[in-house]
RNA sequence: GCCCGGGUGGCGAAACUGGUAGACGCAAGGGACUUAAAAUCCCUCGGUGGUAACACCGUGCCGGUUCGACUCCGGCCCCGGGCACCA
């Protein structure tokens, strides 16, 4: 054994021996029970930086932690390719996006293998290959086909100086990031995919995840948003155009007192032809951005139509007003407004002083000037539904508007529609073909993958694509004639939908999937971010009940356990380039290893929650690795006497108490770390390494100091303890620190390779003991601790408790009125004057 | 604005199902070794009072439930994530 931690020596030369023996080559193997650990696929930005080690170092632990139990492990790694930032960088650059992202792929690849990740790298593929995205465009011609694809308008930022769609992100204040003019809203055909038809199925499953955080199931569910109300349909004064709304609230039918519609709704742009201040006000509303975000905290503003909707029960005439929070593409873009049980509708009725009528009762009575009141309660000034609760209204006035068709009950979901079209170049193209005779033509599977051209002149101001006639101009499939393609690409999140399945089986030429994806998925643990916790895993769970339905998986759930891992601060902000506060861990790896970087994004924080970067802490790991192995340099002589041959039997009872107890400690220590690796909580893992690193320290000086000094270690029972602690921390610490632990099992000739090995076994007999301790408590306070035998009952107990030097000074001249006995845990003695 | 989280020493954190608040580590202070420094090792380390034993206070703020609350409930403040074209 080398006296020096050589951590660089020992890092490259253990990756080599791994990669030698291709022990993270992973089989269908039906013998084993399979286990596929995945972390969400980086994006190939540039380096990698200190977030990327942290989320990869995670499942990386659980990777060879289930490997050590005995797991058939798969854990792949790929590249989410396509997107917007290599085509920021490709202006930037000026290299078209394609190169750019493959040198990142390989700057990053060499990085991970630095960093000693077990992955399987046979596997690897990135998004912008066309033998996987060719898939995905199969995947959409068959949805397509089974009509679960359509086409409609929807709306996007529009930069009318630079003549481009803006995502969300390149808008800043209502401006283009670039032009800095006024974004418009603009609506243009493109292409969705009905996951609306899923929704039940994707709420109803929630309830299935039970290796899923609770947090995130909520977020889910509150994003599909299921709730059932009744249509409402209102006729308009000598208009033949109706106004449709969706209420949860038919109860409050009768207090409805005006309609407010989307600025874009037929009947607000009809009413315009007539009335200047309603089309100036229309227009205006064209200038506020896409996001809900930004619509949710717009002033709100409005303007009266002039038009008048009819009750349906009533018959009375109320004011349409356009309203700029109305969204047009959600729902029917109207809605009943109940000023006096709505806030949102109170807040609008006030700014404008429409009327406010009350038909639900309250009590106390309700002072309207503060807001409006929400809660449920019996009907008043509702004619013939007076009286009638909540439910007992609800059904009553839907019916009522059943019966003369004005109305129906309506199951709505928040969830919309997912619009896949992006008017971008570097994404998927869409296999679609348009024909001035045959219309939308999907592109037939024997022509595919449409491939997309990756030599381009990249200017940024609009897609390539629209400049290569050698892209677009093609023959119709269905009749031969001359025709156009779609130009526009997927939405990345496509990629991200399926990615997983394709680990399973990224050789197959074939087909999308192979019976290689049945046996591997569901992926067992999936690990990423919580910003990620809506968007791409309810597409990814959209799109896998899809595979299903096709066929192509059995089950119906993509990710059995889910841990959303925090992001890596510094300075309290997240890490990001444009803040400039960026660790770049190559420098780190060269001065510290990659154990330390490792360990240190390990211990420093529990997984879930945000870490901290701390320069000082990152030098704390490395020490503990250093004095791990001057600890066992110093006494690898020691700790090798006693290999297998000669291994005498002891019989720890007959031990003296100290070691007996030292040797509790160590099963403790494990007995902790199981339960933590179960919830992974990885972090007091290496608490617990730390622990039994001491322990060893406790043992050897202990040993030291009972015998003969000349001969260290005289003690036999203290050697195979100290032997014992090591070789169980050494397979602790193997998922986080791998590197160092195999190398010092290798040095001190322990059994077999450190990646074959079994984690290690609690052993029961050292965790039993005589006497137990409890806490005493007088009136919920902390006051003595007792030691009493095993088995005493509790009146014994309670009588000792009493009699407690520490206990009386407390309970004198009190009486006791209570006393609580927690068995194995604490008495608590309640006393009063 | 809406939905979901988080807030514990100087700092990162621990406390498993309501039962010893602060494990483990970082920083700091003191000491040993050294000509000296670095490295390493040892000791102290929530606050206030006390020589000490010990007592009181203390988990963002206010209130509640309970024998007992970091943990459960109600209200508030601050910070973070998401809001459908960043990934």
């Amino acid at each position: 054994m080398q006296e020096q931690y050589d951590f660089n020596t020992i890092e490259l030369t253990m990756q080599q021996h791994w990669q030698d023996k291709k022990i993270f080559k992973a089989n269908e193997d039906l013998s084993k029970e399979k286990f596929y650990c995945l972390s969400m696929f980086p994006y190939p930005s540039g380096h990698l930086h200190v977030g990327h080690v942290r989320n990869y170092t995670l499942s990386d632990v659980i990777a060879r932690y289930q490997r050590l139990k005995g797991k058939n492990v798969l854990q792949p790694m790929g590249w989410d390719a396509f997107g917007l930032p290599a085509e920021n960088a490709a202006i930037k650059h000026n290299v078209p996006p394609a190169e750019w992202t493959y040198q990142n792929i390989d700057l990053m690849r060499e990085q991970f293998k630095r960093l000693g990740m077990g992955y399987d790298w046979s596997r690897e593929f990135a998004t912008c290959d066309p033998d996987f995205y060719r898939w995905e465009q199969w995947l959409f011609v068959k949805l397509y086909e089974q009509g679960l694809v359509y086409k409609k308008n929807a709306v996007v930022n529009w930069d009318p100086v630079d003549q481009t769609v803006l995502a969300n992100e390149q808008v800043i204040d209502g401006r283009g990031w670039r032009s800095g003019a006024l974004v418009e809203r603009r609506e243009i055909p493109q292409f969705f995919i009905k996951i609306t038809d899923y929704a039940d199925e994707l709420l109803e499953d929630l309830d299935k995840l039970d290796g899923w955080p609770e947090q995130v199931k909520t977020m889910q569910r509150n994003w599909i948003g299921r709730s059932e109300g009744v249509q409402v349909k209102f006729t308009v004064e000598n208009n033949p155009l109706v106004a449709e709304v969706f209420t949860t609230r038919p109860d409050t039918l009768l207090g409805v007192s005006y309609l407010a519609i989307a600025p874009q709704h037929p009947l607000a742009l009809q009413a315009a032809e007539h009335n200047p201040e309603l089309k100036q006000f229309i227009a205006e509303c064209r200038n506020i951005e896409v996001s809900e975000a930004a619509l949710a905290t717009i002033d709100k503003k409005g303007v009266d139509t002039g038009l008048k909707a009819i009750h349906p029960i009533t018959g009375d005439l109320l004011p349409i007003w356009a309203a700029n929070f109305v969204v047009a593409d959600y729902g029917s873009g109207a809605i009943m407004s109940v000023p006096a049980h709505d806030q949102r509708d109170w807040e609008f009725a006030e700014q404008y002083d429409l009327p406010r009528k009350v038909v639900i009762q309250s009590e106390p009575e309700w002072d309207y000037s503060n807001g409006a009141f929400k809660e449920h309660g019996s009907l008043i000034n509702s004619g013939d539904f007076n009286g009638l609760g909540f439910s007992a209204a609800f059904d009553a006035i839907t019916n009522a508007l059943t019966n003369t068709s004005k109305g129906e009950r309506k199951i709505n979901y928040r969830l919309r529609d997912w619009g896949v079209s992006r008017q971008r170049y570097w994404g998927t193209p869409i296999p679609i073909i348009y024909c001035d005779d045959c219309g939308t033509v999907p592109v037939p599977e024997q022509d595919l993958p449409v491939i997309l051209p990756e030599k381009v002149d990249f200017t940024g101001a609009q897609s390539p694509l629209k400049m290569m006639p050698s892209f677009y101009n093609v023959d119709c499939p269905t009749c031969g004639k001359a025709a156009t393609r779609e130009i526009d690409t997927f939405d990345t999140f496509m990629e991200s939908s399926w990615y997983f399945t394709r680990f399973a089986c990224n050789d197959q030429n074939n087909s999308m999937l192979d019976d290689r994806a049945k046996y591997w998925t569901p992926v067992d643990q999936y690990i990423g971010g919580i910003e990620h916790a809506i968007l791409h895993l309810l597409y990814a769970r959209f799109f896998f009940k899809v595979l299903r339905d096709q066929g192509l998986v059995n089950t119906s759930e993509p990710f059995t356990r889910l841990l959303t891992q925090g992001m890596v601060l510094k300075d309290g902000s997240k890490m990001s380039k444009s803040k400039g506060n960026t660790v770049n861990p190559k420098e780190l790896i060269e001065r510290y290893g990659a154990d330390t970087l490792r360990l240190f994004s390990i211990f420093t924080a529990p997984p879930e929650q945000s870490l901290e970067w701390s320069d000082t802490g990152v030098e704390g790991a490395h020490r503990y690795l250093k004095r791990l192995w001057t600890f066992c340099f110093k006494h690898q002589e020691a700790i090798k006497t006693i290999n297998s041959s000669e291994r005498p039997y002891i019989e720890w009872k007959e031990q003296n108490a100290e070691l007996q107890q030292f040797r509790r400690q160590l099963y403790l220590v494990l007995q902790q770390a199981n339960h933590d690796m179960e919830r992974l909580q990885l972090n007091t893992i290496v608490s617990g390494c730390m622990k039994l690193l001491n322990l060893m320290n406790d043992v050897s000086a202990y040993n030291t100091a009972h015998h003969d000094n000349n001969i260290p270690f005289a003690s036999q029972p203290g050697m195979r303890l100290l032997n014992k602690i090591l070789v169980v921390l050494l397979r602790m610490l193997w998922p986080i620190a791998p590197h160092i632990s195999e190398q010092i099992w290798r040095d001190l000739k322990c059994e077999g390779e450190l990646h074959n090995i079994h984690w290690p076994k609690l052993a029961s007999d050292a965790l039993a003991v005589e006497n137990m301790e409890l806490i005493v408590q007088v009136n919920g306070k902390m006051r003595a601790k007792i030691q009493v035998a095993n088995g005493s009952d509790e009146e014994s107990i309670i009588n000792d408790v009493l009699q407690d030097e520490n206990v009386m000074r407390f309970t004198d001249g009190k009486t006791v009125r209570k006393t609580i006995y927690v068995p194995n845990k604490l008495v608590n003695i309640v006393v009063g004057s």
